[in-house]
DNA sequence: AAATAGGATTAGGCAACACTAAATAATCGA
DNA sequence: TCGATTATTTAGTGTTGCCTAATCCTATTT
């Protein structure tokens, strides 16, 4: 294999952009991928230009960008960076839950191979990041899994949070607030019509609390039957 | 304080660079710039003129540059964050002596404020890193010393190592090879003319060994009047 | 089928950093 | 003091990544 040679940190943001954006079905569209990164679509275009001609992704003019196999591996390479470093952070530094990830955001693209597998063994190779999100192994499988989000559940069910998304900061700090972190228990407890708030019950220790969230906030949050493992 | 606006990599290893450079008394030259970068001396003129605008070091045309205040505070922090990581990745993370040095030449443009104070503070904020170079503290101060180097010391003469030059990993690895570290006690049993081996009597735990080393060697091994603190 | 709204791409620029080759300044030796 | 050597700078390029403005597709509407 003749692989690994070095991407750059903005060739790797590309890519797990990309892995991202392309997980829910589609080809990843060039304004997407612009919007995901903050860059200008024209930008884009240039950059994609370039992937290609380094085979990582195939690009069908006006219609898409996919990630060879060979740019899936980066990506899922520089993902598993990622959540190493969050566990790592918060683990063993102390770091607070929302500060974790621009501070992993940075170090991924510099931090060596042996450094991240050094990190995963003093953390006995875990297999979830902070907020959820499952950790690629070195030899490149997730086990990603289709999870609901908390939007979609209706009234009356019970459910276990399994992820957050962790790109915003003041989110996840508002989301911890309420209790609401992968493994905590919710029951939901009402929805109100035309787009309302979701009324539901989080279980805490000994007794619980009920809570009000909006559904744009709700699409944040992954859940699972409850129970289920 | 206007201070702490984010600084490149390249820029932060030419401030590195030239800090270095100037210890030793006169201003750091274009030539000296380039040879300890490994780039072209023509690049090095593009980069200082940069630097001169923004106020990072003096350039006098022909004759070297220096650090302003505030490229000074620049390089420190650099060194700082480098020497720490250093710290962290032999003491936490196991690394090897010899493998340190490029990891953390990576990761210390990267890694942020907090980050590099959580470590220092998970160690104790060391003062100085594996290889017995003096660690800044945070608001810019170090204890540099003058030493002499292995060279330069005389037949018969009982010295201990303080410090060591941490570039070159081989140099390292053999250094270690012969119980030559910050902290050894070393007495110079004699010292062929015309720039010839020295030999000398290493102490180790119970006993110790004869040496030999050259004179090259010697120059990047750092020494004190033994017994002296 | 033609008009139009969006998304995508090209054209043309710019800044940071690196390079080689050529020109120029400083210095050292005779 | 005059060269000759060496150090430094300038000139001219290339690459990566980003930008705005202008153009070009595509798909949807009418």
């Amino acid at each position: 294999m003749p692989e690994p040679q070095p991407l750059s940190g903005p060739v790797e943001d590309y890519l797990k952009a990309i892995y991202d954006l392309e997980r829910v079905g589609e080809p990843a569209s060039t304004n997407d991928i612009a919007l995901r990164l903050t860059i200008s679509a024209a930008s884009v275009s240039g950059m994609v230009r370039r992937l290609a001609d380094q085979g990582l992704i195939t690009h069908e003019p006006y219609r898409g960008v996919r990630l060879t196999g060979q740019g899936r591996r980066a990506a899922l390479r520089t993902l598993r960076r990622h959540r190493i470093l969050e566990c790592y952070l918060t683990e063993v530094l102390g770091y607070p839950w929302d500060r974790v990830h621009d501070e992993a955001e940075q170090l991924e693209h510099a931090a060596s191979e042996e450094l991240i597998e050094r990190m995963a063994s003093a953390l006995g190779d875990p297999l979830h990041d902070p907020h959820g999100a499952p950790i690629p192994t070195r030899d490149g499988r997730v086990a990603e899994e289709e999870l609901r989000t908390l939007a979609e559940v209706g009234a009356g069910e019970r459910v276990r949070v399994r992820q957050v998304q962790d790109e915003d900061a003041g989110r996840l700090r508002y989301l911890a607030e309420l209790g609401i972190r992968p493994g905590s228990m919710l029951r939901i407890l009402d929805r109100a019509p035309f787009e309302g708030p979701i009324t539901l019950w989080v279980d805490e220790a000994g007794s619980g609390a009920t809570r009000a969230i909006g559904v744009g906030l709700a699409t944040h949050v992954f859940v699972d039957a409850a129970g289920a493992e």
